[in-house]
DNA sequence: GCCAACGTTGGC
DNA sequence: GCCAACGTTGGC
């Protein structure tokens, strides 16, 4: 069971901004390893909502309601999207500051890739995060 | 505001 | 095909 996170910059796409609208498109990736971890993901993969630069935190789950189709940001027509709809926000957001303290989280591509803005998280990960985050800690795939 | 990491571009 | 220059991301 693939689990995923995103990153979003608050001032461009926010958490509040997700929740409002439900469903959004995922656009904008430009980064061929990003592109395949958007290709690999399934309707119901579940995805950490990263906030990068001035939120730096976890702040909530989102799930893939549609799997990878062409980016229409792209003109070139050679990235890809997906689309995902906000799910449950994490009770205490999860500061990166808190993650790097973590000795199980040590390995999280989050830490090793800091550049990268979509990545996949190890079940245990996903975990952890989940408790630091006051949220049960849903594994298994969405109800379609 | 600075800088490290790293992907892309373009000259050779 | 190599590599320097440059642009972008994102943490600090």
């Amino acid at each position: 069971m693939p689990l995923w996170l995103m990153k979003s910059e608050p001032e461009t796409w926010s958490w509040d901004q997700q929740v409002s609208k439900g469903t959004e498109a995922w656009t904008g990736v430009r980064n061929h390893q990003a592109a395949g971890f958007l290709k690999a993901m399934q309707v119901g993969d579940r995805c950490f909502f990263y906030h990068s630069n001035t939120g730096k935190a976890v702040v909530g789950i989102v799930t893939v309601v549609r799997g990878a189709y062409p980016d229409p940001t792209d003109p070139a027509g050679r990235f890809v999207c997906v689309d995902v709809a906000a799910d449950r926000p994490l009770p205490f957001p999860v500061p990166l500051a808190r993650i790097k303290e973590q000795p199980e989280l040590s390995a999280m591509m989050l830490l090793k890739q800091a550049r990268l803005s979509v990545m996949p998280v190890t079940g245990p990960e996903w975990d952890v995060v989940c408790r630091m985050g006051g949220c049960q800690a849903l594994r298994e795939r969405a109800p379609g």
